[in-house]
This record gives C-alpha cells, structure tokens and sequence, in this order.
DNA sequence: CTGTTAGCGCCTTCAC
DNA sequence: GTGAAGGCGCTAACAG
C-alpha cells in the first residue's frame, strides 16, 4: 500500500467540507445536497480517488476475499480448478489468495494458519496426500470454529463437516473400468498416484466393483500406486514383461499419459495391444499420440461450485440454519484414440 | 474475517490489564514485567490469539499482499511462474491474489485498479495479447505513480519503467532455428500464437536471423499466425500439402505439440521428414510422443525473481536511489526425439 | 443538509 | 511497570 492515496481526511481539507459529508457525499446519501454532491464527485473523481479497501474492511469485518489451497498448480486439472474459481470470485466481487500445500501438510496447516488471522473470509480447500495419511484434519476444524467457513472440492473428508463439491469418482471409474471390459480387455490393471486420497480410493473401488461385475472368469484387481515416477518407470516396464496386460485405467491425466508412453515405449500399441483410460480431460489428453480416453473431471464446474458455495455461505445471515451440502457431479466418457472395440 | 475473533481489548478484560499493556507484553516489550507476560501470552495462547492483519495492515499501511496477474493459468509455463512466485512470497511472508487476464486489456485494467485501492503493495504482471495489440499501458503507469511499484516478466514492454525480467528470446530463438539448420533443415517455418506480444516479435526475429546468416540459399521466412487453433487446423494441413517444409519453430509449447500432430496426421513423420522444436519446458514437451525438443523457458526461476525484484522494491527505504533493472536469464536447448541429424 | 462523535483492532508515544 | 490517548481511513448513529 502507498502513502500517498488520497483520503476522505485530505478531500475533507480540500473542499472545506467535513469527513463525513464528503463520505456520505461519494456514497451518494440523499442527505446531501446535490450541489455539494457534485463539487465533492469532481474533486474526488479529479484526484482519482479510491476509498481504502484495508480501512473498509476493518471496520466492516470482512475482506471479501477467499483463501484458495490447493496441492499442486501443475497439474492441469487444479489449474483448470482454479480459473474457475478465479472467475467466479472475480464476477461477484471476491478475490483470491492463492497457497499451494504442495501435498504437504504442514504447509497446509500454515497456509490455513496464516490466512486465519483476518487476511480471507473463508476457504476453498483441496486436500493434501500428507494430511490424508495423517488423518489429522484439526486446522480445518479450527478455521471454522474461528467463523471462517471452508469450501471443499474433489479431494474432501467426511471428518470435516461443511460444503463439498466432487464428482461421482466410484462411478466414473467403474465406467471407465467397464467400459474397458467391453472393450474385450480381460487383465485391466489400475495405475494409481493419489492412492491416499478421498478420489483416489473411490476410484480403485470403482474400479474392483466393475472388474467383480463384468468379467466371467474371476480375475483378481491389480492397483500399481506411484509414489516415484522414476521408480515406477522401472517397475512398470518390469511388470510388462512379467504380466498379462491388456486395459489399463489410471487415476489422473498425467499418469495416464505417462503409462501409456511406457507401453508404446516397449514396443506394444495402444490400443491394439493395450487400452488405456485416464482421468481428467486436460490438455495432455487431447494432445497425446493417440489421443488419451478420459473421464472428464468437470473441473471449471467444480471450481465455479466451490466458489458459489463459498460465497453464499458468507453471504448469508441466518448461518446457523442452512444445512452443508455435498454436490456430486456427473462425469462421462471422452472416448479418444487410446481405446478401441476389438 | 469473522467476529469470534480473539482480540487485545477481549484480553485486555479478560486479564485485567489494559489494552496498551497487553499489546506490549505480547510484543516482549522490555517495559513489562515478566510476571505479567507470562499471564498474558499464556492467556492470547489458550486463546490462540492472533492479532487481526487488517488492523495491522492500515496501522502500518502495507499489506504483505502482492497482485498477481497474468494473462492464462491454463498455460503450463505461467503454472509454473505462478508456482515459482508463490513459493517465493510465502518463504518471504508475502501473501499472493491472483488475478487472470485472460488476454483481455479490460480484464487486466479492472485488475489493476481493483487491487490498486490498497489490496496489494505492488504487482507482478506478465502483459495480455489485447494490452499489446492496444499499445496501452496507461493502467501501469498509474499504479506505479500511485506508488504501486510493478515487477514484469515474459511479457514487458518498455514503455513503461520498472523492474523486468525476461529470458533472451531472439538468441533462444536463433539458437533453435540454427539447430534444426544443422540438422539439415532448409525449409524451416516459424508458429505463433503470441505473435503480438513482445516475446512473440522477439522470437520472430530470431527465426528470421538465424535464417538469413544460416542457409546457403536465400529462403524466405514464413510466419505462420495461430488466431484460432480450429482454423490453424486446416490452414497449416493445406499449406503443408503446397509447401515444402522440413523444420518447424514453434513459438509455445502447445503450438509446437500441436503443429507435430498436424503433421503426423498428415502421415509425415517426425523428425523424419520433420523436425520440430518449441518453447517452454513443460508437461507437454516431455510427455508427447515423440517427445518434443524445446528451448527451456525458465520459468520457476521467472517467477523466484519476478517475486525478489518487487519485494525488494517493497522492502527498500530509499526507493528513489535503485535504478530499475532487466534481469535477462540464458536458455539452453533440450534435445528430444522431435529433432534429429540428418 | 452538515458536522461531531465513536469505533473497527492495532500500535506507539507519552504521562503517571 | 502500567495505562490513557491518539490515529491509521472509513462508516454510521446521532446532533444540530
């Protein structure tokens, strides 16, 4: 903030009126005369004034702007998240302060901390894998004991009670899974590195019920979980070689990619060979070779919701009576290049 | 902000103490006995007391928070700058908003004022297309005389006076071009979707540098303008069919992947009968299959100095003495399978 | 119609 | 050692 803003106090001095009547003046108050209206209008609008945002706030005991904290920015699908948050909030006067946890949980803690004391009105949360295997969900909690309220899309808890938004992950990936076996695919494994998380575990069920369901000899799930890209690179070519493969369904958009890349890389064709599905329809997927199939993960929608939720719930004055909700969202299937009929 | 908030008056009443003396015993101040600190900090901490920012913030008149804009989230390589900035800020104990552009001049202008009324103490910017295309950067010009100090990167323009920092995009491009000149390439032309930006002409001229000292025979450069990627689509299909062409530049890295899928499409080969190289090191390059040879962008580093260059600016009494500088990052070219000798 | 006063929460002289 | 007072910039209740 710069010192030199004009002020309500210098454009009081200038135009010899009170503070308050030029406040009011600017707030166009019928109380005032047009003629001083217009005189005070003129000066401010000449001196470019703007009310101080901080000053307005204190006193008025919001901020209106949102804590945003998310894992990751690279991944595409948390961008695509995040632009549409941004452009609700900036549609209905709100903005953003953006933190990354970086999976971590004491950055998620921090952040939350940090942001707690005055600098948002509430938060639009995605969790962490850290704070998942923790199950320590207490700096949540706090924040919404505080009065701050707390928004939370795709990566939630049942621990926390409060606003929720996320796709119907089971089903997607139970979609995706069959849609596979339909395929004729028999050894479909399911490649996964958000194991620890809310989608991540709904996904692998998703994916176990409909290998339950759909194929007629039992075959037992296969869930590869990466935790090191390099590692798994090694392993997963070793598992090639060593295995039957012949669908794979991968939890997220770059996992998809990269595991359809290790396929092609020793020597097999997608999807002649082996069909692959991914999650998330971003920007790897449509520009892959072969274009990857995916669940659409729905991201601007789930931004654009959380913050709706977010925002409601702050503007809200009986707090106490309405209910939390979760929303679910409805996925479908982008059917690309990486799948085919056999 | 909520208004269950612990404040100093509440502690003040709650301990018996006076306001002053509270706010001085939580500050260590030497003044108060140890006796009384100790009550009172075991007091704010069983109520987890933090002082309001707000507050804080019009007492001091600053606020820790600096406005981010850009012109595109979904972008890997402005993903990647947002992460470098952000991790850089919060080390610093610096807040983010982030406002996207969205290429729009009236986005970036109503950005600019809405968190020049004392949101923010200064801005990071990477300039939208339509700003250029305008040649207005009056909005800048203002913030920065309001005593808004801006920090620009990527995209910059000299008209307007500040710290910059930019990787060398005519020598980047020269460097690439020259390679695929080495590779044997002779009739190499030039892709952009940001031909109007300052980074764009840059790495126009590069190309057609490269090209003038480097080819036996004079061959005329083509620039190729991405508007819409729909008729980019068809127009690039047609002109690969009139047209000899043996080497592409791309002035992006979706360009560049988009334009190598053209021309498998086409059923040409890459690097075979094609080589491709584009910019920014990103998820895509890495991930495209064959990988695609780029120019690194840089862009964590980008954004660690776009954030140093403006808290310093931020953190300096005597503003008036430093010159602004243009921090200018090298490139190197990272070799993949869409490039290759001849 | 206009001005005085008070207060949002914090910090910082200055007086006791 | 402790407390009272004032002010950051703004708004609003209350006088005049």
């Amino acid at each position: 903030m710069s010192n030199q803003m004009m002020t309500l106090k210098k454009l009081a001095e200038l135009s010899n009126f009170s503070v308050s009547t030029v406040s009011k003046a600017l707030a166009d108050n019928p109380e005032i005369s047009t003629k001083t209206k217009n005189k005070i209008k003129k000066l401010a609008d000449f001196y470019n004034y703007k009310p101080n945002i901080t000053a307005k706030n204190l006193k008025e005991r919001k901020t209106r702007t949102i804590g945003v904290i998310i894992p990751n920015i690279l991944a595409h699908f948390f961008a695509k998240v995040l632009s549409g948050i941004e452009k609700e909030a900036t549609e209905k006067g709100y903005n953003i302060i953006t933190c990354i946890s970086d999976e971590s949980f004491e950055k998620e803690v921090k952040s939350v901390e940090m942001l707690a004391n005055g600098s948002v009105d509430g938060f639009i949360i995605s969790i962490s894998k850290e704070t998942f295997l923790k199950e320590n969900f207490k700096h949540f909690q706090k924040a919404i004991d505080k009065g701050l309220p707390i928004s939370m899309f795709d990566r939630v808890t049942e621990k926390v009670y409060c606003d929720k938004v996320v796709i119907n992950d089971f089903e997607s990936s139970y979609l995706a899974t069959e849609k596979l076996i339909k395929c004729g695919c028999e050894n479909i494994v399911f490649v996964t590195p958000i194991h620890d998380t809310s989608v991540g575990s709904d996904r692998v069920r998703g994916y176990e019920k409909a290998l339950e369901n759909g194929l007629k000899k039992k075959e037992e799930s296969k869930v590869l979980i990466i935790d090191d890209y390099q590692e798994f690179t090694h392993n997963f070519t070793k598992f090639l070689k060593e295995n039957k493969v012949d669908g794979i369904v991968a939890a997220d958009e770059l996992s998809g990619i990269y595991t359809m890349n290790l396929v092609i890389g020793a020597g097999l064709k997608v999807p002649e060979d082996i069909s692959v599905i991914g999650f998330t329809d971003g920007i790897l997927a449509g520009n892959s070779n072969p274009p990857l199939t995916t669940i659409d993960q729905r991201a601007l929608e789930l931004g654009k919701i959380a913050a709706c939720n977010i925002i409601n719930r702050l503007e809200d004055n009986q707090k106490e009576t309405i209910q939390y909700e979760t929303t679910v969202l409805e996925t479908y299937l982008i059917e690309r290049g990486s799948t085919d009929f056999k």
